[in-house]
DNA sequence: GCTTGACCTTCCAGTTACTGGAACCCTTAG
DNA sequence: CTAAGGGTTCCAGTAACTGGAAGGTCAAGC
């Protein structure tokens, strides 16, 4: 199977999919012309790293699931450990934005938003606003 | 005023304030052994760009709201235009962040976290999971 | 006067996870 | 035979720094 195909079904663009290779996420083999050529394996391999990136994990996390994808001898736990320590990441993603989104709020709600040039977000900026 | 100085008044790593003058975002004086020498202005510039980071800003936007801001005849509802973007991208991260936080719990919730292999967190990141 | 340490300088490379583009090869339909 | 639409490699760029090497400067202590 070419990579176009490949891309289709594992939902990933060729390029991303050239990029794992390169740093070795997965090796397809070759057809005689040079061409990649990937098997159900290896679409099973793509659509499990799609799925995984698009739940937060970064690609040194795909890289360690994946290995403990393939090892029998896996505990549950470390798996679990590193899901608990994303849902951790996100909690405090999540934290931090909501301070900003606060923040930000407060400075809109007191900008009149009009052709005058005083602004309370340029005077928060600035260091002599309101915030503190 | 050296760069070590300037660096605890705005509240920057060296590294960054040398970045940020790199990229044009300010250009201290130099004194005669070719020392940055910062003046209060400069500073004052500095704290204004910590500021519209920590709140968000990409350095593209700390750039139009810096001239802005030492525009005199801005109108401050170009100023809420940009605030008001950086608020809905902040509402569109939290919602993201929200639903993988909840896919995230919802996985962890299911797996057993002990020494046994069967793991339904990589179950799901294989395809055969109990979301969708 | 000399050394030592803390500071400063520039420049190059690395980070993350791709993405764009150039230059070139292969295959197939018309 | 040619053109379109795959595929290949490799290089460079993105955002916003950060680390580190090699070297200049300055002030203090002996």
């Amino acid at each position: 199977m070419n990579i176009g195909i490949a891309s289709e079904r594992a939902g990933l663009p060729p390029k991303t999919i050239r990029y794992y290779e390169d740093i070795g996420l997965l090796r397809p083999a070759r057809t005689d012309n040079g061409y990649r050529d990937y098997s159900a394996a290896d679409i099973h391999r793509l659509r499990f790293l799609q799925r995984a990136r698009s739940l937060g994990f970064s690609v040194d996390e795909c890289r360690q699931l994946l290995s403990l994808y393939h090892d029998r001898n896996r505990e549950s736990a470390d798996v679990k450990a590193i899901a608990e320590a994303k849902l951790a990441e996100i909690d405090r993603k999540i934290a931090e934005l909501a301070s900003l989104r606060h923040v930000m709020r407060h400075l809109i709600e007191h900008c009149s938003g009009d052709e005058r040039p005083d602004c309370p977000i340029i005077d928060e900026l600035a260091g002599e606003g309101m915030v503190q």
